[in-house]
DNA sequence: TCATCCATGTAAAAAGTTACATGATTTT
DNA sequence: AAAATCATGTAACTTTTTACATGGATGA
């Protein structure tokens, strides 16, 4: 379960609560999940048991309390441990297009074009909506240079990916048409 | 459920069993679930019940006996409207390495190169696996030069995929050091 | 002899999503 | 007047994985 380590991660970065993770998970797209309340607070229950996180009630006024989660030292360690000893996964994709064109044997060359330029245009899309999430995140000061870049090189990947996508498909589409 | 239309689509190409179908889906690796029992029974039955597939059963002795499936001309409606109709969704990437390395700002820069490292080598292995796969993989006759090109193709676009990701390990691994 | 292959299926659990429920405040 | 924001949580459902169960044949 890496949901739970991931939440334990942004609660490393500021202590805050279960309705502002769920908007940080819903904003960031590498972190994968839906950001769905079910997961957030059960998460945020088992980390509590474990000695993870601690919180505080915030009363408010015209406002339902809030609870502030915190990391505790146990938490800090259990995240590092995460980090440096746990293995690093290769990515996983799961690319129904793939499946689609892989059945297409029956079909005319031009229907094969229009469902490549199908895909096309749904990989433009996701580029263009993950660069608009981008730019709507406030910049965040960060330590020092090195946190920096790491930080801008996260948010390069996926677009990265994206786009690596469209020059294979670049390659299927010039084959086609010859 | 793009994965019942997956093993309507191999049964397109070939009659066969549900045991067929369980080791195709564990040998390729675009797609991208587990081929487990559950599914694949499952799966079936549902295609059966919806008439996209009929099941004709081979008694073997000294074996246990087969149930042959074979798609019917509803299935192949129903497929090709699957794949022409159906929105074609962009990728989807699961990478729990870059929620490790969001985490990393604690710590020391030599910390930080080892993980990096560690995903290097993972993905290294992933592709040669990945090689090692396609290698094995008896070639198949194809009816004509585009659906070659095709299938070529869609061997290429995984190991594509995990050599991007190695050239933007390389920037971030470059952009540290200095 | 012990493991793997063949071939079917079921059971149980985990992981993840959608929708429901409440209720005040603010925005459209 | 309706919808969205804040803030918590629960219920129901779907999807996916792991493990269980059977049993003869074959291979190391």
């Amino acid at each position: 379960m890496s949901f739970n380590y991931a939440i334990l991660g942004l609660l490393n970065t500021k202590s805050m609560t279960g309705y502002d993770l769920k908007k940080l998970i819903q904003k960031s797209s590498f972190l994968y999940w839906s950001g769905n309340n079910n997961q957030i607070y059960k998460g945020l229950l088992h980390l509590q048991n474990k000695d993870l996180v601690t919180n505080e009630i915030e009363h408010q006024d015209g406002a339902p309390s809030k609870k502030i989660y915190t990391i505790t030292p146990l938490g800090k360690k259990e995240l590092r441990k995460w980090i440096l000893e746990s293995p690093k996964e290769p990515p996983e994709f799961k690319k129904d297009f793939l499946i689609q064109l892989a059945c297409s044997s029956d079909l005319e060359t031009d229907e094969i074009t229009t469902i490549l330029n199908q895909y096309k245009e749904s990989i433009e899309m996701k580029i263009i909506m993950e660069q608009e999430l981008l730019r709507r995140q406030e910049p965040i000061p960060m330590r020092n240079k090195n946190v920096e870049f790491i930080w801008k090189m996260i948010k390069k990947n996926l677009i990265s990916t994206y786009e690596n996508e469209l020059v294979w498909l670049e390659t299927v589409r010039n084959g086609i048409k010859n």
